[in-house]
DNA sequence: CAAGTTTACGGTGACTTAGG
DNA sequence: CCTAAGTCACCGTAAACTTG
């Protein structure tokens, strides 16, 4: 038995014996309180390490509070007890003191807005002129005009937490977690696109001052999470781009087309402002043979094989569309990861067979060449 | 195409905050 | 204290979009 094991099987029993008699857990209660009565240190150690555990565990904090809240309710003496040491906080605490006047003014404050129809007409009647000041500012043209362009100056830079989309930062707000039922908060947001500065960030982050530093959401999600529900445009809802894998990302354009099961055919034009291109007129989308691919590309051992490849719109024309050059080791890559990724390529079958070894020369033979 | 649903957004009352 | 400005939740609605 190791010494751990030794140990946790002392705490065990040390525990069933505490638990199952009476009498040796009133022994140590008892003993526990005098320790903590007539050792300073240990009692010290006893109020930091509680204190400690008040601020670092919720459930305890929680629990404590409401144990609390009964005893309040319940037992006289101690209410009493707990008034008369808060009269006595109030004349000696002067910290206190104002914290517990500035409460009772805010109060009144809040109050006054609904117990005062005198004030709450009043403030009703500054809104609405405030309001309608606002309104005649918006019938001069150029001032809404002013307004728009500053509102739109900085661009679309702000990522919801929830639906990922890029907003402007008018259409989104600070993203609150306390806003919102806890259950579903970290399930349907992501704090990926929070910018925290790490040591790594120069003595002045490019992203310092921009709003890439806070948490956005826009207001459909806001408004859904307030509801509890799920906001449909949630990424959660498997609506994830993920990042393209290795294996694809490296092939240039022909390598892309080589092993494209399709290859779609689309009119791209210029929109007339805005730099924009558009989509002019149907996609057409032409099944490609792989089979050519799979079995006739030349394959060699040398992974760093390169071939140079031409593709022409048709086959009897002498000008070719594309010239790059091709690495098969890396369409061979990309077939398998498709292969077992992507059921369209299940049945791909890759020509084992073909290949071209390159006849080792031995140095001699260099040499002598 | 009509009916239903969702989204964006202005309007409103009820607060809150900043600053004198 | 007060005022002005800001914020928040909620509502209604036009427009956009979806569904049958």
């Amino acid at each position: 038995m190791t010494d751990g094991e030794f140990r946790a099987r002392k705490i065990d029993t040390g525990k069933r014996k505490y638990w199952e008699n009476e009498e040796i857990r009133s022994k140590k209660i008892y003993s526990g309180i005098k320790k903590y009565e007539e050792n300073e240190i240990y009692r010290d150690n006893m109020i930091h390490a509680g204190i400690q555990k008040y601020q670092e565990d919720e459930n305890y904090r929680d629990t404590l509070i409401d144990y609390g809240i009964h005893k309040y309710q319940e037992d006289e003496d101690y209410r009493k007890a707990l008034i008369q040491s808060g009269i006595e906080k109030y004349k000696d605490d002067n910290e206190y003191r104002e914290k517990l006047k500035q409460a009772s003014i805010h109060k009144y404050e809040a109050d006054k807005y609904a117990n005062d129809d005198a004030h709450r007409i009043k403030i009703k009647q500054q809104t609405s002129v405030r309001r309608e000041s606002l309104q005649e500012e918006n019938k001069q043209i150029s001032e809404v005009i002013r307004k728009f362009k500053d509102e739109v100056k900085k661009g679309p830079e702000c990522v919801c937490a929830c639906c990922l989309r890029l907003f402007f930062e008018k259409q989104v707000q600070i993203c609150k977690k306390d806003s919102y039922d806890n259950s579903i908060f970290d399930s349907v947001t992501t704090n990926k696109y929070e910018h925290k500065c790490t040591d790594d960030c120069k003595t002045n982050c490019a992203f310092e001052g921009t709003c890439r530093t806070s948490l956005w959401i826009c207001y459909t999600c806001h408004r859904k999470m307030l509801k509890g529900k799920i906001p449909a445009d949630s990424f959660s809802n498997s609506l994830l781009l993920e990042d393209v894998p290795v294996e694809l990302k490296r092939l240039n354009s022909i390598e892309q087309q080589l092993i494209a099961q399709n290859i779609p055919f689309m009119k791209i034009m210029a929109l007339p402002k805005g730099g924009q291109k558009g989509v002019h007129g149907p996609v057409v989308c032409v099944p490609s043979d792989l089979k050519k691919v799979t079995s006739i590309l030349p394959r060699s051992e040398d992974e760093s094989l390169l071939l140079k490849v031409k593709l022409k719109r048709k086959l009897n024309y002498k000008g070719y569309d594309k010239y790059q050059f091709v690495r098969p080791n890396h369409l061979e890559q990309a077939l398998l990861y498709l292969k077992d990724q992507n059921i369209w390529y299940k049945d791909v079958t890759i020509n084992n067979e073909w290949i071209n070894p390159i006849p080792e020369l031995d140095d001699n033979q260099v040499v002598n060449e």
